[in-house]
DNA sequence: TATCTTTATCGTAATATTGCAATATACTTA
DNA sequence: TAAGTATATTGCAATATTACGATAAAGATA
């Protein structure tokens, strides 16, 4: 008990939410917000944008790269890091393909 | 320590990542995403569609509920649940912006 | 009223997440 | 090479989530 029981959901649920859940929290949301506004790859600086731990910072950067919404890319001693347009676009049109289906039901 | 720091970001910030994490759990993708199939309210066979106990799938119909992303209807001793077209196109709307300005970005 | 059906709540165990101090790693520069 | 800078990892405490058996609550039906 406790731990969630992927194995009886299908792929698609299992991998859309667990794209979903990368951003399930107010330091990756604001993360990314800050890497769409500046519009270029960051080095350095993100643990000065948030007001977490340069450790949790680290944490929380590393959880949004496994679920593949940034790429962090080496330069030098630091880390440049932007974001993966695809993983945006594909949360875009899972919302987007929801929406429409909603928009033509005739429920409620 | 171990608590979300919210204090620490915006309201923005907090809302969507509470809207997000609503669907951050594979059953709770599941039952958003089979509310939308049937397209109609549904009453009382949510339990039999999903692999989990009764009182599991009530647990994930509350934070559903709770986060406004699906409402209720009392119907008799049963309860019509239906997905708020609303709170799908706020995270649609959050995603194409964000989409739309990655577009347009040069970075990376 | 007694029973059935449907959904919610309580209590609890297992597991996951969040956050940070301490420390390690890796690259840069003096 | 030594010191500095940037990021990652480790270890751990606090808290949250997930799941379900048992039970309660509320309306339907015999």
């Amino acid at each position: 008990m406790g731990a969630t029981k992927t194995e009886f959901f299908t792929d698609k649920q299992n991998s859309i939410s667990t794209l979903i859940k990368a951003l399930a929290h107010p330091a990756r949301v604001a993360i990314v917000e800050y890497l769409v506004k500046v519009d270029t790859c960051i080095c350095g600086d993100i643990v000065d944008e948030l007001p977490l731990s340069q450790p949790t910072v680290s944490q929380h950067l590393k959880e949004l790269k496994t679920a593949g919404l940034i790429k962090g890319n080496v330069d030098g001693n630091a880390i440049c890091y932007c974001v993966d347009e695809t993983a945006i676009a594909r949360l875009r049109d899972y919302f987007s393909k929801m929406s429409v289906k909603l928009e033509k039901s005739k429920c409620c």
